[in-house]
DNA sequence: TAAATTACTTTACGCGCGTTAAAAAATAAT
DNA sequence: ATTATTTTTTAACGCGCGTAAAGTAATTTA
């Protein structure tokens, strides 16, 4: 392929028979040279091996071609399914996605955002952490970088905001199981550390008292983000002692309840809405594992696709408009319920 | 904080009376001002706002203080697991971790390393796609960038490997199963697209062979990396036919065996080693998700812990010592049968 | 075919920092 | 206090590219 190292541009302008302004002029946009003089360089671009200096082509930029995502934990597979689904749109559309993840930590999260900051990125995708979240130190943050807040809403931070609608989908999810059954007792932790728990928390109560009837709730110990772990645990407590007060069970996630439906089979009981089930067991997310479990988990289904792009969209267009408005769109998906064996 | 805004070195210097090169050497290595110099930097550091621009810094830079982590599928927990204990210390030593995602496919695995190759990184930890990367692409990037490959190993690739002994691993679990029941009949995909799974099936062979018994084989149609729903799927259409010539299964890994649990407990069939049960099922890495299956699922356990780190120190002992000697080391790490309820 | 337009070349400066060599200053050792 | 040593300063060049101005060449329009 190569007889000759090109080691910049001027080289390359050079075998190309043209001047080092053209060819800069190409690479920052291929149609802004004629016809024949594209094909020059494209010809020469075939033949050898040269690339722009990434650091010396974004060293004068007050802003560069590269967009952050910052998710609180991609372990969690809902994180990554949305940054999956991000990724597309952005690298598509000629940016560069940069993924971070704060691995559930503030701190982390912070250094994330510091990072970023040097990268000087076009835009910046957030899921915060929520309530460990810097709020002081995001709202800074976002001053100097156009940010689309994701999943988890903080006060007005950020140019737009994109999540679901938790007060509709967890209504949906005790009014479907009132409905069709005993009232649910939530379960979550005393501290959880993923975004949207409280939200979650404040939706049941608010729900229950609309539907007439008594919140129940069960706030179990633990912490970190193995909440599979802390769900079996808390589970195989309750489903030994005679202290369920209800034979509903609705979780704040779905990865609490994957840990309890695993509690419940290890402790002889029937999950499920049948006849001859003994508890009923929902969660919320739609997890990518809770069509496999035993029984199938019925929970909220949050839209990863619409999320992702509607949030890589409107990072995208608010990018290239250059305008912060100011106008704080906030766009909420509602949850869809999906029916599925456990309750 | 700020009463003037600090655009760049030499008015930072300015600021702390100290001369631009003296800064830059600060940068560099703290330890190499004296004593009363590096306290007036770091004091101008806490009362203004600056931070070396990241783009002029390693323009002139052959090697830069990016470390690029390669994954095929980010959405599978097998590899979120693993990065999350690679980042940690990798950001420990100084570097700056940068994480990519290939998707599933060559041709995202393939921009992902050029897309590496213009940030210079100083080193790359690469797990291939295996059977759908591009050899000669990869061999290429090699010669340029100091890559350790994780996972999966290609040929003579890289500077070093590290992974698991899948074929002791396999023997483990096979000798396991053919001693406390019936030998196993082996499940994978037509057309696996994740790493290993040629790996498990020769080694399932081998160890049918060695142990005395015919080597049995269902081969599940399906593509992309919706493990659990091929198995699910193929699980629902083996447990309604009389066909399982064995009542023992095992998975080329955990994904699909949780499809596979799924389905039996859908069919009604009950999963175990105890009396009274129908059907064992067997996986194989160690999934997060294997704790939680009902029954919880045998299988064997890769140490994620020990293959990131000891990845992450071969690539940064490689990066110091700027030696690349040529005798490729290769680690393999034994697996851990992991005797859950389901075998 | 001349005029008008568009595309390209030449020249030159700037970006923020790395780096080096020689000179000056500060500190340590004698 | 003098010398030796370490640290800092001054001055200057380079990196690869963006970009702007002014001039030249090629192409299109009338």
């Amino acid at each position: 392929m190569a007889e000759r190292k090109i080691k910049n541009m001027e080289e390359l302008a050079e075998v190309c028979g043209l001047s080092r302004p053209t060819v800069s002029k190409y690479f920052h946009d291929r149609e802004s040279v004629r016809g024949s003089t594209r094909k020059r360089i494209e010809a020469a671009l075939a033949k050898y091996d040269y690339r722009p200096n990434f650091y010396a082509v974004n060293q004068n930029r007050s802003r560069t071609k590269n967009i952050g995502i910052v998710v609180p934990n991609l372990a969690d597979p809902f994180f990554a399914e949305v940054v999956r689904r991000i990724e597309i749109p952005v690298s598509q559309a000629g940016y560069r996605p940069i993924l971070l993840s704060s691995h559930g930590g503030r701190e982390q999260e912070n250094a994330n955002l510091e990072s970023l900051r040097m990268i000087k990125p076009a835009g910046v995708l957030l899921a915060p952490l929520g309530r460990s979240s810097d709020t002081d130190y995001i709202r800074e943050f976002c001053r100097e970088v156009p940010t689309v807040l994701i999943d988890c809403d903080i006060a007005s931070l950020g140019e737009a905001f994109v999540g679901t609608d938790h007060a509709h989908s967890i209504f949906t999810m005790v009014e479907y199981l009132c409905r069709s059954g005993e009232p649910p007792i939530f379960v979550d932790m005393v501290n959880p550390p993923n975004p949207n728990a409280m939200k979650h928390r404040t939706a049941y109560h608010a729900a229950m008292e609309r539907l007439g009837h008594e919140p129940l709730e069960f706030r179990a110990e633990g912490d970190g983000w193995d909440f599979e772990e802390i769900g079996f645990q808390h589970g195989m407590r309750l489903f030994s002692g005679q202290s369920l007060p209800t034979n509903t069970i609705l979780c704040s996630n779905d990865r609490l309840a994957i840990g309890m439906v695993s509690a419940a089979y290890e402790s002889g009981l029937k999950v499920g809405r049948d006849a001859g089930c003994n508890v009923r067991i929902a969660g919320h997310d739609d997890h990518p594992f809770a069509r496999y479990t035993c029984p199938t988990l019925t929970t909220i289904a949050q839209d990863y696709t619409l999320i992702a792009q509607k949030s890589a969209t409107t990072l995208l267009s608010l990018i290239e408009s250059e305008s912060r408005t100011g106008n704080r769109e906030v766009t909420l998906f509602q949850g869809r319920l999906m029916m599925r064996g456990s309750a």
